[in-house]
DNA sequence: AGCTCAATGTGTGGCAGCGCACATAAGGCT
DNA sequence: AGCCTTATGTGCGCTGCCACACATTGAGCT
């Protein structure tokens, strides 16, 4: 794991989750965050396991996905620096089906599950801001069970693209196609397909595990409806949080 | 609206979550709790609504969807005897941008709003019933997401009437191709094929508006791993529900 | 009993995405 | 600089589902 010189303080305004709790709720937790580092391709939990930590991704993008017994997979939700990787925590399943995975390797500031469930109890702000976070990420997938049942691959890749650019600080992803290929559940020829037509289009360029975005209301004019609906739903539930001042 | 002589003590007892409470709990809502027909077809929320109540289905049960920009449509999940309607109320959000429509007639208990909100922020057994249901519910919904993905029109249709199944007394669906169609997003004739050859196998038998389950293993065995998933999921957290002994 | 309309059956052509089998190239490595 | 692994490009044929256009049948109604 590489060590970690950057001030953790910093790093709790990236996450808004925290960024928006009250300065008393904060300090509860702060000093048990924990700064870890996030390799791409590390997994998170599996289903069936005992998750021991609530990740809030700083820099980091976490993938949630459900693997089938055939080996193929598909993404229902990604988490970034808007959320936290960890639901079953405090909805009381401890578990779940599904499977995460590092998507954008980067930080995330890691809490035990019992102090995270201890805090979520207290039912203060944590509490609701968890619940309807928790709502966000409902609306993501039950949009993504849509898309995949009738969007194209290009839309969806346009889809994919622009929520994780989002989650970004710029705009460039480090990420092989046979990876998108796998967040989508397709095949990797297919996104070799559509990445094409959109490098032709001018919308993104790429090379080798890198992708550009160059012009995104090009990706958004070609994606589907659904990154509008997900977004604008995200924006209604967590927009009104309020920022600490000391932060 | 159909007169109602069913009493209502024993229809709460077949709405999972209610019988689960415990006797205090109970009878706080109880006098609250008011009986309602739900007619096949009726939308009970739709994107953005304000929803007024929450329902606990008892006989019937409702879909929740997504409709698409062109009409086309998607279910991301369905809410019977085991859950309640509504989940937006507790979570915070209030609205969603999903639909829900009664996709099998009968009846339900519906609470007002503010009720269920004051009774969920007392933080007692209904809040953790709550909060797993939900977490059911997104078991749901991001197997959907895969299985919309990767699986035949035929294993999904077989998933589904299994899922419809388990929230019904009886073997017999009342429904009709081309809704079965509007809840999987697939194509009327696709379901007729289908179905065709789920019938020829012996494994239901159907007649206009009228779908018989003549073999459940028949229909397991030809179900994607989808069905087991989320069943098993789904009784993992609830089955530690402990009824009332008054019920 | 007959009518009528909604529900179901069937056919045709088309296309998106699949699985497979390679060819090519680009970056990291020594 | 050259090598070698890994990423990307391309070309098959195939299948499942699509859209559309009808034919047929059954259930409920008068």
């Amino acid at each position: 794991m590489a060590k970690i010189h950057i001030p953790q303080q910093q790093h709790s305004s990236q996450n808004h989750l925290l960024a928006a709790l009250p300065t008393e709720e904060y300090e509860r937790l702060a000093a048990n965050l924990e700064l870890v580092a996030m390799p791409l391709g590390e997994m998170i939990y599996e289903p069936g396991m005992q998750l021991q930590y609530a990740y809030f991704p700083t820099s980091s993008i976490v993938s949630l996905h459900y693997v089938m017994e055939s080996g193929s997979s598909a993404e229902s939700s990604g988490v970034g620096n808007e959320g936290m990787v960890g639901i079953s925590l405090f909805m009381g399943g401890d578990t779940t089906s599904s499977s995460a995975v590092v998507q954008t390797a980067g930080y995330a500031l890691r809490l035990e599950r019992r102090l995270l469930k201890q805090e979520f109890d207290r039912g203060g702000l944590l509490q609701g801001l968890l619940l309807r976070y928790t709502q966000a990420l409902m609306t993501q997938m039950s949009q993504t069970a849509a898309c995949n049942r009738h969007h194209s691959v290009e839309q969806q890749l346009c889809r994919w693209l622009l929520l994780t650019l989002d989650r970004m600080p710029s705009n460039d992803l480090i990420i092989t196609q046979e990876l998108v290929a796998g967040m989508l559940g397709v095949r990797r020829e297919g996104i070799t397909e559509a990445a094409g037509r959109l490098q032709r289009a001018g919308f993104i360029n790429y090379r080798r595990g890198h992708i550009s975005v160059l012009d995104r209301h090009g990706l958004e004019s070609t994606a589907c409806e659904c990154y509008a609906v997900v977004k604008k739903e995200m924006h209604r539930l967590l927009s009104d949080v309020q920022y600490r001042q000391s932060a």
